[in-house]
DNA sequence: GGCTTTACTTGACAAGGAGAACAAATAACC
DNA sequence: GGTTATTTGTTCTCCTTGTCAAGTAAAGCC
């Protein structure tokens, strides 16, 4: 249900929702704005908006006048972000990170719990634990969301497959479900983070965008025709292993010059490393060593800006997006690589495509976890 | 407007219109069913269709009745085909061909000209001879489609870019659609063979497909959610310069080892028929040779198979698609390398996701045009 | 101070589709 | 062989959704 107070429940039809989602998405807007947006006529509006904003769903901005116009003067509606509250939980292989978020995907809470083992009953348990230490009670949960790498799908909440957690076929999303008592969406974690950019980040206004992630591993996810491309099973965006060449580093699966040999954190820090025998070395040292121009340092990583420039070049060319987000863990070694990057991007781009336009988002702590609670968001928000 | 006869025109609903393409595309299907299908009553449909049958456009099929059930035997109802007629145009360098289809893109007419230059009156003056020469007055023409390789998009009629025919930002199907008096639509061609796919081919029943093309180039169309995915600008499927390893053959923009270069099949002939001194081999001689176990042309086109697999995991890694259609003038060549195909597209498909599915689609000569006719089709019945 | 422009509201009305009741045509069952 | 169950399709009533037209509100413009 769309509630959880007692009180002030409203009957929500879909064009209420779809109200709903536009002004949560593109911030506050007069009636007339959105009812030009759906393509609805305005009395629609002032029917639509009014159960919404009785029950407290909606809220009258208030807030300063925009520039003096002809006419009678707008008055912006805004969605009350604290009237739902979700957690977004992602599970990694070693430790668990969970948020408490609002409606507009604000951080109003975080924790964290180490993963003892895969032991599902364990995860479970912290879970669990995690969830009821982030749930205030004036804030009842509305959702819950969790991520994980491996190919998972919100449509079939009860299998997936965790290639790290060593996990198959697995009803995780019913247990917790059942355990804390409040819907829970279960997905792939680069899908969440797209999702957070679909709605609260880059993507906005955008119809179609590509979001590439680089940490431990590359991801992509696709948005395209205001979509979450899902793929088949819940596979898609998978471009960790895309071939650079045959002849560069080798990757854990045995690939040579694969995306991750080159350019995924480990990596990259390996690399530099071991070749200059200082296993010590973190991954943000191997950036200070490149920025400091070290031969070694320079080198992966202009290799490594290479080897993303060229996947974003080959998601670009297949998918056609308006825009492409670069974001992860490790985002910010952008700093040391745009020039390999932009030079790879352009060589790779189709000619009789445009240049490719990208956007670099940088990556807080906490995303993963935020990106999971998003994806609880839409899914309540758009399925039910 | 729907109908071009005088008599018989309906006032077509949204509901309407889905009821029609879901006949159209999934054959012969009761009431019952359809409603199923669209989620609607079946009062509904009983409604919606009679309308729709009393002007023509629907038939109750009478033939063989199903295998025999519990309840009431049920009434099939399909499409009237010969209701409308397309024409589809496909512009080449050198050579225009067209095609008479009709509603269920099944060929009535086809013809071609030659086209000496690429001026546009030229070309726009042939253009109007074929349409007319099809055009036959018992069946009056619904829409005229138009395809070529360049980004082209039915949603800005106005511009496009054609690189081989050295246009740029001419209104060709305002020009066409001025000169025949009927609507017309322009579009990429891949995009249009994937539309022939989605509805009348391989990719009947499936959310989201990709069609691979192989021929004069390599090229791709995508249908993610049902919806054929257009790219910004038109510009999406550019798998033709996919980067397969760094030392291969020189494509004509200067890539080595691009996709193009290893198994377009004017590349394919040429690598062979120069390697061996033939030079009056064609591409058909080519595949007999490699057939016949010559060393030259069994290497290249285990290497121009192994490509193309490495396109087809490449897109399918990243968009996740349900079946990938492999078609094209010159998909005969995957007899004489499936073997090299299966091996490298295996090896290239990510590890985690499910094994690809694909299916190799015979090319009809006239494919290209149909693809034309079926685009205007499309638009006719989804966006007018 | 009218006039224009834009935003919003109100109430009448039309269309689309659901639901219930019913008719039709078959297989399954006793 | 008649009854029952099952499925299809139709008819009719009613409700929901949203448009349209008219009117009100609140500003800037001249």
């Amino acid at each position: 249900m769309f509630s959880h107070t007692a009180t002030d429940h409203v009957r929500l039809t879909d064009a209420m929702r779809s109200v709903f989602v536009e002004l949560l998405v593109h911030g506050p807007l007069s009636r007339a704005e959105v009812a030009r947006r759906l393509t609805l006529s305005p009395s629609a509006l002032t029917k639509l908006t009014r159960p919404l904003i009785e029950a407290g769903y909606l809220l009258e901005a208030t807030g300063e006048e925009g520039p003096a116009t002809v006419g009678r003067p707008s008055q912006p509606l805004q969605v009350d972000a604290s009237r739902m509250s979700f957690v977004g939980v992602k599970l990694t292989e070693d430790e668990l990170f969970a948020v408490r978020t609002d409606l507009a995907a604000t951080v109003h809470g975080e924790t964290s719990r180490p993963l003892a083992d895969h032991d599902i009953d364990h995860v479970l348990g912290r879970i669990v634990e995690a969830v009821e230490e982030l749930t205030v009670p004036e804030r009842p949960l509305s959702a819950v969301g969790i991520s994980l790498a491996g190919t998972a799908t919100p449509s079939d909440p009860v299998v997936h497959t965790s290639p790290f957690l060593g996990w198959s076929q697995l009803p995780l999303a019913e247990l917790v479900e059942r355990a804390v008592n409040v819907p829970t969406v279960l997905d792939n974690d680069v899908r969440a983070l797209t999702a957070v950019q679909q709605w609260f980040g880059e993507g906005v206004g955008h119809s179609s965008f590509a979001l590439v992630t680089v940490g431990a591993g590359i991801g992509c996810g696709l948005v395209i025709g205001d979509r979450l491309v899902t793929g088949q099973s819940g596979a898609s965006g998978l471009v960790g292993h895309l071939q650079i060449d045959d002849r560069g580093p080798l990757c854990e699966r045995g690939h040579r010059g694969c995306a991750r040999a080159y350019a995924s954190s480990p990596s990259i820090r390996r690399s530099i490393a071991t070749t200059i025998a200082r296993p010590e070395l973190t991954f943000d040292d191997c950036l200070a060593l490149a920025a400091d121009g070290h031969p070694v340092a320079r080198r992966v990583l202009d290799e490594a800006g290479a080897a993303l420039g060229q996947v974003v070049a080959t998601v670009a060319n297949i998918t056609g997006p308006e825009l492409v987000v670069l974001s992860g863990e490790s985002v910010h070694m952008y700093d040391v690589c745009a020039q390999a990057f932009h030079t790879a991007l352009a060589a790779h781009t189709h000619w009789t495509a445009g240049p490719v336009r990208v956007a670099v988002k940088p990556f807080a702590f906490n995303e993963w976890a935020r990106g999971a609670a998003v994806t609880a968001l839409q899914h309540l928000l758009l399925h039910r």
